[in-house]
Formats: C-alpha cells, structure tokens, sequence
DNA sequence: ATTCTAAACGGACTGCGGTCCGCTTAATAT
DNA sequence: ATATTAAGCGGACCGCAGTCCGTTTAGAAT
C-alpha cells in the first residue's frame, strides 16, 4: 500500500516552487508558537494580528504574507488536529473508519465532529470568520462533504445525496455546534442523541 | 378574534419609553431611505456605514445610535419582508400557514424560505454577520425554530425536537443557501426537492 | 570575496465598524 | 417668552484586518 497524502488544510505551494528562504521558516516557527501561546493565554477571540507580530518580533507585513489572513493563521493552527481528524474517519478503526455499515459509519462521524468542535470549536469558527468561501468551500469541509455523501450512497440513498450531504452537514457547523454547547449550554451527548436519531431516520428504509 | 402582535425584526422600546423627537424620527425617514437607496444603487456588501451617514446628510453616531450596528441596520431593512414572512406561516392560507398537515406545512415552510432567500438573501446575511447572537438568537430565527419544533411535535416526532428543529433551520440558514444558490449555481428548484425529501423521511413513520 | 536578484521584511497607511463626549435642540414647565 | 433638561447630534477618535512599497538580506552565480 502506498500512502495517499490527506488533503491539507492549507494547499501547499506548486511543486516547482523554490524552497522556503532560512529566515523565512525561523519567522514562521516564531510566528506559530506565539500564536499558540497568545491563544492559550488570552483566548483566541482574543488574539490580534499586532499582538502576534509584535510578541513574535515580527513586522506586521510578515504576518500576513505567511498567513494571508487572519482566517489562514487559525487554519494552520488547526492543521495538525485536521490531519488527525481526517486520518481516523478515512484510514482508521471502525466505526468511523471503514469497514462499518455506512449508517454506524455516518453516527460516528457526527460523534467524533462533536468531539472536535468540544476541543477546537473557537479556532475553527475563527478560521471559517469573515467570508463563505472560508466557511463552505475549504478543503476539508469539502472533503467532509464528500465523505458524508459517499455514505449517503452507500447507504442507499440516491436522491441528491451531495445536496442531503450539504443538510448534515449544515447540522454539523463548528458555530452552530458551539454556540448550542457554550451559548445554550446543551449537553454533547445530546448533540449526539439527536444526531443519531436524525441519521437514524433519514436512512430508515434504505 | 384578536390581533396578536407579531415579533419584530427589532424589539421595540420598553412600554413606558417617551416617544420620539421629531427630529429623531425626520434622521430615521431619511437614513432609511438613504439606506435604500445605496443598496439599490451599490449591493448590500458595498454599503458601508460612513457611505450611509454621508449620504443621509447625518453625523456618524446618528446612525449607530439609530441602529445600533450594521447588522441592526439590515435587520430594520429587512423588518417588512420578515414580517410579512411570518404572518404568512403564522396566519396564512394553507399549506404554509394553519390547516394542511405539519409535514406538508414544514416542506411548504422550507420552499417559502428558499424565496425568500433568493429574494432577501444579500440582506439576511448581513444582518447576521459578525455575531453568533445576531446569527442564532435574533428574535425572528428564533420564532422559525419553534415554529419547526412545533410542526416536527405535531407530527409526532417526540425525541428531543428542539435540536430536531435546530437542524433543520440549519439547512435552511440563509448564508448556506444563498452560498448554494449563487456560487455553486444550485436550482432553486432542486434545494426545494432536496428540503422534501429530507423532511418526508424524517416524518416516515410518525 | 563580490555581485546580483528575487524573496522576504517591516511598519506606515487605508478603510471599516464602532465609541466617546462636548455641543445643540426639541419638548416641557413656568 | 424664558428657563430647564434630557434626548439627540456630529465628527474626532480608536482598534483591527489587511495593503503597499521602499529597504534589507539569503543564497546563487562568478
């Protein structure tokens, strides 16, 4: 078996692109450990642009040409527990890997999304803040699409299954998902109660 | 029977309150249909509050006074259509309003959002930027949510329809529409079919 | 070592949403 | 009419994301 590399959450740069200058890559890892210090102290709502620079010892240009956006820096933040994340319902364990029926499969990957959105809700809202285009048609919410739709089919369900991937899909949103938990303070077990029934019921007789 | 006052888009002022300076309500005409006017002329995302206040012939604090924010702004732009939205699946002839069976009045409320999307949906999305509050807990979002959880309990459905109801509003969030309707290039028509045949499986056996 | 150049750098600058506060004025009381 | 006062007003000001452009420098070529 060869590996297939996951899809990133940030696209790397073309395939002949030279490689990343020396200072270039010190300023990135500075950049990246005062952004996770700054989140760990203050909270990432809390984080600014300035705030990095100035504690990474960095002109603010430099900030955003590595990021791009505010919105790029939380998503490189998040990369790790993305690619983590993609690894388990692609290559791991069942449920969530394959070898379950797609119905276990799909209530399993609401369950680990619950999971995620528990521990990295804050980050991945603010990565998605400030333009649909971040929030709907980022690599990996593209790939989680996909992979909702794929179980939708194998489940049988053949009417629309990428326009149905796109309504669960709606019900998994991080801000959505996070503001039930901290604004109305629903139980996560709740969340996944209501997920499986919903699941449950779409592919009842399928 | 009497009237029963339907909920504004914005809350309106405590009962005691004074009444308005005449010179307050002249600022409103004219700030209204400056804004208006610069929707028409320039879109929704290109209106910018400096724009408005110039336009109007108004100091700046005039406006956030008025409206509290751009997001408040866009609500009291919306507040007619939304109104007029819910008298209809309040009040209305049936399938949408009283009188058809809650799953035909859920799929006709899904089909009655989605033109409403297509018709308002630059501005409903704006005045839900910025603010998970605005996006989840205005008033008037959270009236459709329990008029889903409503019809979802009359038609039997009994396992926690309140995050029943949430998940569908989320299918029905304006921002994910309009982003499947004018980037992706989805027929309106088949986010229609789509809401239906979610809906009918959902209510298979109640 | 010197030269060359494209990449990287930094921080002043812009535009926007939103706030603050000293001034003005509509409405009321006398 | 005049005085009183609280609501309303306006625009300077702030913080933030994001841009621009003159300067610096890493790394290659000689």
């Amino acid at each position: 078996m060869f590996l297939v590399s996951l899809i990133p959450i940030r696209p790397e740069l073309p395939f002949g692109a030279p490689p990343e200058r020396s200072d270039a890559a010190r300023n990135r890892e500075r950049l990246l450990q005062a952004a996770r210090e700054l989140v760990a102290e203050h909270g990432v709502d809390a984080v600014t642009m300035d705030m990095l620079a100035c504690r990474a010892d960095v002109g603010k240009g430099t900030v955003f040409r590595r990021f791009g956006s505010r919105a790029g820096l939380m998503m490189t933040l998040l990369s790790d527990a993305e690619s983590d994340f993609q690894r388990q319902f692609i290559f791991g364990p069942p449920p969530l890997g394959p070898g379950a029926p797609p119905r276990e499969r799909l209530i399993a990957f609401g369950e680990a999304r619950i999971k995620y959105v528990e521990e990295y809700g804050e980050l991945a809202r603010a990565a998605a803040e400030h333009s649909p285009q971040n929030r709907h048609d980022a690599p990996p919410v593209v790939l989680w699409h996909r992979h909702i739709e794929m179980l939708l089919r194998k489940a049988g369900l053949d009417r629309d299954p990428w326009l149905m991937a796109l309504s669960l899909g709606a019900t998994l949103d991080p801000e959505r998902m996070l503001h039930s938990l901290r604004a109305h303070g629903i139980a996560p077990e709740r969340l996944a109660a209501s997920w499986r029934e919903l699941v449950t019921r779409l592919l009842k007789d399928c």
